[in-house]
DNA sequence: CACTTAATAGGAATTATTCTTAATAAGGAA
DNA sequence: TTCCTTATTAAGAATAATTCCTATTAAGTG
């Protein structure tokens, strides 16, 4: 696979040192969490992750599990591949545009392509399947939610 | 806003036709769900569907905005903007790269681009808010899944 | 108008995720 | 080291989103 160069170690030395910076506590679930998205590649969802930390700490809890990879995304260390709203949401415009998806508030707003712009399927994906849809998703917080 | 030029009653017209290509039954309910994601501009979710169409249809049940939204989308009458895998699944891995998603089995394959590749950061959406992040999102149905 | 069966209503069931509360342990101070 | 404060956790209940089940309805065909 694809396996990202850094080494294991190496990523979890920079988690301690981000909590450091933002004064949280290094804990053992934090830790074995993040060596458990950080060491694979095939995008773990939190169940995956629960029975995986669970082999190394037993008494691990579903909770944990979810509060911190909640944690880990606010601290920068990982993301989330899809699912950033708590509900599905529709659209009809079959304009080719993308979406600006607020991270705090959930809310969706469209983008239109300005003169010139177009999105270019990477050569590389086309070998994985067949392609029915490209979208651009662009995460950040919306004006209303920065006040 | 900015609204689809095309309007509401063609688009309805193109909801029935693509119906009979389909072998598929124009219902009420059909007509009435797709209506309402089509003239709204604000990708709305299940429940709002759902508490508008019941105003013309009091009868209406979830089940059937539930299971009509996917055979809408099916139909590629309509788009999911997110919450295309049944949960949230989670990547450490920090270089820039984007993801197929395949629609089919809910697989996730990584997108490294390839040389000189770049996503360009349309203009228009730094406009909406406090970018965190921009990836692309490739769906379709993987390799394992055509056969 | 009758028939076939796709589609629906209603409500139960399931699945993912979050909340609540008491117990635990990380990191700082003595 | 030992103690203290409080962030973090475990456990399981609760909630929220979505899907399933089954009897009924109605779309389209002959």
């Amino acid at each position: 696979m694809n396996q990202n160069t850094q080494n294991i170690d190496d990523k979890i030395e920079s988690l301690k040192q981000r909590c450091q910076e933002l004064g949280m506590r290094v804990t053992n679930q934090r830790v074995e969490i993040f060596r458990e998205v950080a060491s694979s590649c095939e995008h773990p969802d939190a169940e995956t992750v629960y029975e995986r930390v669970k082999h190394r700490l037993p008494n691990i809890s579903f909770d944990t599990v979810y509060r911190t990879l909640a944690s880990l995304e606010d601290m920068n260390m990982i993301f989330r591949v899809d699912n950033l709203l708590p509900k599905a949401r529709f659209d009809a415009d079959k304009r080719p545009h993308n979406h600006f998806l607020c991270i705090k508030c959930g809310e969706v707003y469209d983008i239109f392509p300005e003169d010139g712009y177009k999105i270019e399927i990477p050569e590389n994906s086309k070998k994985l399947g067949e392609i029915k849809d490209v979208n651009l998703q662009v995460r950040g917080i919306c004006n209303k939610c920065r006040h």
